[in-house]
DNA sequence: CCTTAAATTTATAATTTTTTTTATTTTACA
DNA sequence: TGTAAAATAAAAAAAATTATAAATTTAAGG
């Protein structure tokens, strides 16, 4: 039975977990823990929506105004984040690229192409079959993704 | 039961058939049909790549070396293209947004996150599957996408 | 097969997005 | 602390995408 996300794990456990695995991830690579790299793990963790580069480094400028973190920054940190598979990128349709969190809860996603809005939820039977396909196949899982478009209840009317 | 996609229709059938499809939309909406559209459905359609609008642009230039088109046109049409559902694009890891024929043939993608190579695949379960969640969910599916991420046979060696 | 209006195209410019560079600051660790 | 390595901001550069305008092409009717 598919359904749709909601969470239900301690916020600031969940969170304290993520940040450790980042800072062994930085760790293992001899790369340093900076405070902008923290923002924007901790940015991207407490917001719910699907951000592109851009809107993630408002959203930083906005809730973080003293720390005067460049685009670029942004930039480094998500290429790195998603080399790591920490997070994800997402294309939708006509709109750019989009990021989120991996390891913050796996889901798929229903995307209304009339108005935008997206629904997250998860599927047993579809994780499994996947899991089936790619050992069929030859192919070791890591990870995937997938979207279902069409027109949401609202945009039906 | 699921499985690599090999295709056995009559190519030529089978474009023609997307041709007329294409040039069906056009009219019901106004537009016009131009050589140059031909050549971008034509491309894409003998292309077994996931094109980037710059590559497909390429590609174009190579093959029709007469036909200056445009990049701009090229965008133009690959959103119209999109827009009509008649292509769809990824966004792969990384990698920038990548345009194919959607009615050319559904299928869903084995991506190595190692070579980069792409393994095309359908599968039965997962499509009726997918079919019920939208409809639990109060969706009306129009398409989806689909992506397993790991590491393929050969890679693993 | 002309004519004509509407749409499209190219070429170019403008804008937006992404990456690189460089001088400076910060971090990790001895 | 002191220091080398790495990261940052700011600015510039490069790349990607979109808009504009003049010229061309298309579709449709006479």
């Amino acid at each position: 039975m598919s359904k749709v996300i909601t969470n239900f794990k301690d916020k600031t456990v969940e969170y304290e977990q993520l940040l450790n695995d980042f800072k062994s991830l930085l760790k293992k690579n001899s790369l340093k823990f900076t405070i902008q790299r923290e923002v924007i793990l901790e940015t991207l963790y407490n917001s719910d929506e699907h951000l592109t580069p851009e809107s993630l480094h408002h959203l930083i400028q906005e809730t973080f105004p003293d720390l005067k973190t460049g685009i670029a920054t942004v930039y480094r940190t998500l290429l790195l984040l998603e080399d790591s598979n920490m997070v994800t990128s997402l294309s939708f349709g006509a709109q750019g690229k989009k990021y989120e969190l991996g390891a913050k809860n796996h889901h798929d996603h229903l995307i209304c192409t009339e108005c935008g809005c997206i629904t997250e939820f998860v599927d047993e039977e579809i994780e499994d079959r996947q899991e089936n396909i790619a050992n069929e196949l030859g192919f070791k899982m890591k990870d995937h993704s997938m979207q279902i478009y069409g027109i949401c209840n609202k945009c039906q009317n």
